[in-house]
DNA sequence: GACTAAATAGAGACGCTGTTCCAGAACGCA
DNA sequence: TGCGTTCTGGAACAGCGTCTCTATTTAGTC
């Protein structure tokens, strides 16, 4: 029908992911287009700009993120699906460093309130499923006092095994480092809630 | 014998610092210029680039913030120390979000690799006083076993409560925070190091 | 009251970056 | 083989941000 593509969507993503490990958060598209070997007007050709090329690496590496952490959710013991998510972190950055750092690259909330248009919609979505499972690992590890302990949960299975791994993308991680974050997690996820 | 100086270097950070909350890491010369209500060229005047002033900008926050964690790590009992040094974290960045803000700019060692040549001196002693005191608050807690303990501790009560807080800097920080950093950190202290 | 040193003030040069533009290349199809 | 479609490729543009350069202000001293 025409003339085929180079370049696929992804292949614009991948490059951009390698770029940005070996330059940060401030790549150029002159980097991106160094590391696809190809012409800076063939990403425009895909995206509509920079900001919304990085948008959608980001989306596109919490979303494979979410697979691995929704496995881990569902396991049946909630207690062992809180320990499984957080070691979940480290373990996916160790395998994908470069996803790893793309999602370094935004928040949810900046997202929503700064980004491009195109992307507000997949923006919103993208921890529905996550929210769900979540209700239902809270339901399960503290039954009645589920609804007080959600957002505790949210920092004891994502927060803080993403927070304490994150000094380490980009270097070695020790062989250590994913005990320490399960040990975090559940420490947190057993907090007292005191209420005040 | 001159004119006075309207500008003090610290003058130009304080309105850096505040720049940096209200538009975030890229922050122009031009916003910092706003913030003190004086032209560019007086900062260049003080400084020789953006790039050094925003590295003095984060020395000077780590400094402040060292000060406060020098004296948690420094309580005679030594587990006393490590939860004092881990809630340390969220509450000095309760306490002066524009320094937290702006210890988010660099990391050690991206300013000894990429900063400016007139940083690398004060950067590679920065944490000088710190790795001090935590050999010794290893030396403490932990006896024979100090030196394989000594990566562990640096986590547990400097990268993971700093990581857990990080993505509350900037938003309202949940009062149960101060806890799950304190439960975090002590449960990574306490693991045990397995030889491999 | 001139002179000197130190600092301000601000306009503009310069370089870099995101973005646009369009001619041309590559393919399937008739 | 010619045609329409899709994508490439790279040069050019426009805007912005850093940094330089120089005139000017200010205060103390002889």
């Amino acid at each position: 029908m025409a003339r085929p593509a180079r370049f696929t969507a992804d292949d614009i993503l991948d490059g951009a992911a390698r770029a940005l490990l070996s330059i940060g958060p401030s790549l150029t598209i002159a980097d991106i287009a160094r590391a696809i070997e190809g012409p800076s007007g063939s990403i425009y050709h895909r995206f509509a700009s920079r900001e919304e090329l990085l948008g959608r690496l980001w989306l596109r590496s919490i979303g494979r993120f979410h697979e691995d952490l929704l496995e881990a959710m569902a396991l049946p013991d909630p207690w062992a699906a809180i320990a499984a998510s957080a070691r979940c972190v480290p373990d996916f950055c160790r395998r994908h460093p470069a996803q790893a750092r793309s999602m370094l690259l935004f928040s949810r909330a900046r997202l929503l309130e700064a980004g491009p248009a195109s992307l507000r919609e997949d923006a919103r979505g993208v921890n529905d499923a996550i929210d769900e499972a979540q209700v239902d690992l809270a339901q399960r590890a503290y039954g009645a006092e589920a609804d007080a302990r959600l957002e505790v949960l949210s920092v004891a299975i994502r927060q803080s095994p993403y927070g304490i791994t994150r000094p380490f993308i980009g270097r070695e991680m020790p062989p250590w480092l994913d005990d320490a974050v399960v040990a975090a997690s559940l420490a947190i996820a057993r907090l007292e809630v005191r209420p005040d």
